[in-house]
Order: structure tokens, then sequence, then C-alpha cells
DNA sequence: CTGAAAGCGCTTACAG
DNA sequence: CTGAAAGCGCTTACAG
């Protein structure tokens, strides 16, 4: 049975198909499809049979369209080549295909406009949920406007104004403060807080755990010791300078994220300075490569895989329950010393 | 107006609801949607204006069931986590976005039971398309019965046996003999090849490329020079020893891949031997940290993001004409020299 | 246990 | 230029 390779696309076969090859009706064949107890063996494994013969593929979206469900579930992300996200969004696809979902991929680039496009566009595919861990800049009003009530949506990371959606989020405070608080225990005392835009609330966050752990010691919040920069290596290296001119005395930082510690690292080896012995670092993410680097990088374990999942099962809930309260889960991070932080010199 | 929290899930406005507001048939909100040129400016107008009032939002799901047709592309890659295919999902689903299309995104984790299960859940959604990065030791014939000739596959990355089904790859073999060629071209006689499955066609190719420039050299293939291993850093770096157990003579290694390349430079280095300067070593695919790393890894840029863009345009030529002759693309890459590769010491 | 009928939200000829 | 009718592939009461 040679295929022609003219043969025009091939019509699928249909309920109807196998109900009329069975002599059944096609509520019969839809009930099998269910696995229905209504039906009688002996027609169920006539009917099945025939479905596999004919190569029978279910239409879900005949059936959502009926039965006014969905099956999808919108994954809006910033940028799948920050490894955090692709882990994120490894995490998320795992527990949704496990619980029957399929995830519909949209990614921002960290445009709100492009943002805005694409919701439009994956609203008309009707996903169940939606998680949305936004754009930089993005005004939660607006956002909440353009969605509506449906679907529910799950916010990851960043917080958004006024929108009423479930919220989950990483103990950025208390992450930086663990940070900072090892680096003060190791004897630090002119320590920055580097990288990160300040409007951005992570950084904010971060700020303040920072802030807290120096408060605690009686040590006073010095504005020259907070360096800001775009969250990229190559920013944080070029930035490395500012952060000893404005105070030459630094003997430690805080940096916003891993890439920032990296970024900084590679600053601080152009300027001969060693990093865990000449001068302590810590990051935030621990990404693998924090692990392998040399000297490795004291930084917080924040398991996006594992949040992955946990914003699957979030935004499950809420689309298993819409009335049940507005939820606001704050996932602890865990800090991982390594060789990057050490003692001050002299 | 207060939305009281228990106001069950509100129905969307449909078009019949924008018809009977706007005293219109269906038939023209339908138009109107869809930009007819047939409907007068006065009309179309106050259909607009409903439509917005309203809140409406199309029903693709709808729209494709009657007129047969799907606005989705299925892709499914092994692993998010790895760089390379982050990267590949980026370029893919922006030029997807672009021609209107929504990503169905699924994951294999390179299990080829998990990647079955996945592909029947992604063909009830009825993609236009799928783009497939196949799971290590997938069998192509049987994925071929499971998937039929609905929908159009291109098959990205991995060779798949009697699949008939486009291809797009990358030029692993050419790849491969250019960063040998300048091993040679260093100096180095005694060149080992590291890492990767011998039963991978990926690692096959790029073991092709490494034979033909040694034999153009004069250079004999040398089996103890072959050395398998997981492409992991941490496996890498194990294998390291056996590298120089089973030659000691050794000076200059091609990688299978930079993840690979990386473990062995950590190998190398906790036995004090210096990469770069006493021994030379390339990667494959120029992953971020390659030029970070210090000191930089040579490699082969794949640009993986502009390759799924690649894979998403020629998805959509089949797609759009399912008579052209199956494709067979063979994707350049390019050689990037950095510090990783020295002259052999001695 | 099975079938006939209606309907999910759209689009597409076909009349007028 | 607009409307009435049929239909995409399913499911869901409702009869029997």
């Amino acid at each position: 049975m040679s295929e022609s390779a003219s043969t025009p696309r091939k019509r699928l076969p249909t309920v109807n198909d196998i109900a009329r090859a069975c002599g059944v009706s096609r509520a019969t064949v839809s009930l099998v499809l269910r696995n229905s107890p209504l039906v009688g063996a002996e027609t169920r494994a006539r009917v099945e049979q025939e479905l596999k013969r004919q190569g029978y593929v279910y239409n879900r979206a005949a059936a959502n369209l009926r039965r006014r469900t969905s099956s999808s579930i919108a994954l809006v992300i910033n940028d799948l080549s920050n490894p955090f996200f692709a882990e994120f969004a490894m995490g998320v696809d795992e527990a949704l295909v496990d619980e029957g979902f399929v995830t519909l991929l949209g990614s921002t680039g960290e445009s709100p406009e492009r943002q805005e496009l694409l919701l439009g566009s994956l609203l008309e595919h009707s996903p169940a949920g939606m998680i949305l861990s936004p754009a930089e800049n993005s005004d939660g009003e607006r956002l909440r406007r353009l969605l509506g009530n449906e679907p529910p949506v799950l916010v990851f990371n960043r917080e958004l104004s006024a929108s009423g959606w479930d919220f989950l989020a990483l103990d950025n405070r208390h992450g930086a403060r663990l940070a900072t608080e090892h680096l003060l225990a190791l004897g630090h005392r002119a320590i920055a807080f580097f990288g990160g835009h300040a409007d951005s609330s992570s950084c904010q966050q971060r700020r303040q755990g920072y802030a807290d752990a120096l408060d605690a010691a009686g040590i006073g919040i010095d504005p020259r010791r907070m360096i800001e920069c775009t969250p990229t290596r190559v920013e944080a290296a070029q930035q490395t300078g500012a952060l000893f001119e404005r105070d030459p005395s630094i003997t430690a930082a805080v940096c916003y994220n891993d890439n920032v510690a990296l970024g900084l690292k590679l600053g601080l080896m152009a300027r001969g300075v060693r990093p865990g012995v000449d001068f302590a670092l810590t990051g935030f993410d621990d990404i693998p490569e924090a692990a392998q680097t040399s000297p490795a990088l004291t930084t917080l374990a924040v398991e996006p895989r594992a949040r992955g999942r946990q914003a699957a099962e979030l935004l499950l809930q809420r689309v298993r329950d819409r009335e049940a309260p507005v939820r606001r889960v704050v996932a602890p991070v865990q800090l991982v010393v390594r060789g990057s932080s050490g003692a001050p010199r002299g």
C-alpha cells in the first residue's frame, strides 16, 4: 500500500467513521473513548479495535469546545536563554503533562509591548490558566484589564501592582539577608550590594534583606556601596571599577544574582583582585555554573525546576477552585557556601 | 461595579452576543472579525465598537474546527536546561509567533517512553506541524507509525532512520574537521576525540570529521584516543584520567561539545595540567560560557537561536506545501578560535 | 446498555 | 452588502 506523494491531506477518521464501521451510534463511540462503564464489554472491544484499525486520533479541541473546558495552560516568560527561566519552564511543563495539560509557550524578551501582543494571541487559544512571569516594567492594571477574569493567572517572580492574582515568589529578602549575614560572620564590614535595577521588585527585596542584616549588625547603609547595573555578566564586569571608585575600602559584595557575581568575578580578576581571597562575593540563583566555576560561587539555591512544578500546581488548584482566597506564596531559598566568600584581607 | 468573588465563571461573549446587540447576523460579525471588505463601513464600525464594549475574545479553536485548520505547532525537545535547546526553543517560538502560530511545548528528558506519551498527547491537540528533536535511542519507524502523515514533522539535530521527514542538522562532520585541522595546524599530532556516545548520530558525525582531518594529515586513527562519556560536565571531568592512561602522549583533544570540554578543563586543572598552555582543547556549540571561561574555549558556533528560526521556517514551508520534495538541510558551523587551543608543549 | 437530537463557537457557501 | 442554514468533531441529557 504505497502512499502517493500527491495524496491531498488525508482527513483523519472521526467518531462518525468509527461508529458507522461498527454499526453503533457515535454517542457509544464517545463513551468508549472516555472509558464509560455504560458500554458493554463486547461493544467496547469492537469499537476499540476499530479505533486502532482506522488510526483514530482524539480531537481534543472539539471536545473542549463542546464541554466548555480547556486542556492547555499558557506559560509566559521573559527569556528561555536565562537558565533560571529555562529550568522553571521545564518544571512547569513536567507538572502540567502529568496532569494532562499541554503548555502553550510564549516569550516576551522583557518587552511589555511584545508581551501584550503575545497575551492577546494566547488568549484566543482559551487556555485554562496562565503562568505569567511579567516583563520588566509591566503595567499591572493594564494587564489586568487585558486579561480580565479569564483565565486565572499565577504571577511568578515579579510583583505586579493591583493584579488580584495569585503570586509565587522567591524569598528574596531573606536570601539576601542570609548572604549578608554570612559575610558579616566572616568578619567583613564594608560590604557592597552589587547589580540589578533598583526599580525592579526583586532587586528592592534583595537590597532590603541586605539592609536588614547590616542594621542588625549595627552597620549603617552607605549609598556609595549600592551599585546598579543590568544583570548581565558583561555589564557587571564593566561596573567593577565603579565599585572601588565609590568606596575603596570595600572587601565584599552581595551580588544581585549569579550572573552579576560571575561578571564581577571577571572584573576583579582583570584588576588582579583574587575572588575568594582578596575579595568575597555571593550570588543568587545557584545556576549550574556557580558550582563549577573556580573559586565556586557562594550563592542562594532557589531550585527553579521545583518552583516550576510548584507554580503549575498552584495554578491548577486555582483552575479547579476559582473561589479560593488569593494566595501569595514565598518559596524558601537556601544559602550554599562555597569558595568565593572568604575572610577579609589584611 | 464590584466583581463578586463568588461569580461563577463568566461566559465570554460570542459572535452571537455581538450580532444580537448590533442587530446583525453572526455571519456579518464573523466577516468583520476577519476584516472582510464585504461589510459596509458603518456596520463595521458598529460591530467593532460592540466587540470592544463586550470584551470579545476570538475563539480560535472553534474557528479552527470549522475551517479544518490549526494555528499551533508542537515543539518537542529533550531538555530545556541545556542552553543549546533553550536557545533553539526561543528561536522557534519567535519565528512562530511572527507567523501567527502558537507553540505547544513538550520535553522528553531523553526518554523514548516519555516521548511517545508526549507525542500522543500533543497529537490530540491537532498541531499544524511538529518540530521534533528526538530523544536518544528513538526508534524512527515506531515514531513514523505513531505520527503517520499528520501532522508534517521537521526532525532536528538527530538523524532518524526511515522517517521520510524533513531534517535540519548541524554540519557536525565539517565542524569537527575544522577543529581538528586547527589543532593540527598548531602542531599537535596526538589528538584525542573526547566525549559523547558512539551510538549517537551527532557523535558519529563529529568523529568522522575528526577522522577526515587526521586522514588528510596522514595520521592514523588510534582507538585508544577515542574516549566515550555521557556529555555532562561531571562525567567528562571524571573521564580525564582515562584519557592519559590510554595514551600518555596526548597533547590535545577535540571534545564532543562545550559541556564536555568544560568538564575536561576542570579535570585537567585538577591534575595540574594547564588548559591552553600544557594541553589544547576545543568544544562544540559555543554556549555563552565558552567565551567567558578562562581560558576561553575554542569551539564551533552553531547559533542555536538562528537554527530555531530556520526550523520554524522550514516546517511552515512544509505545512504550506505538502507535496514539495523532502528536504535535508545542513546548517553551517563556524570555528571560533580562543585561548583554550595552544601549541603542543615541549 | 444504545440511539436520536441538540449544541459548543465559529465559518462558508448560497440566496437575496 | 446582509441573513438563514448547514456543518467542523465532539458530548450531553433524554428516551427507550
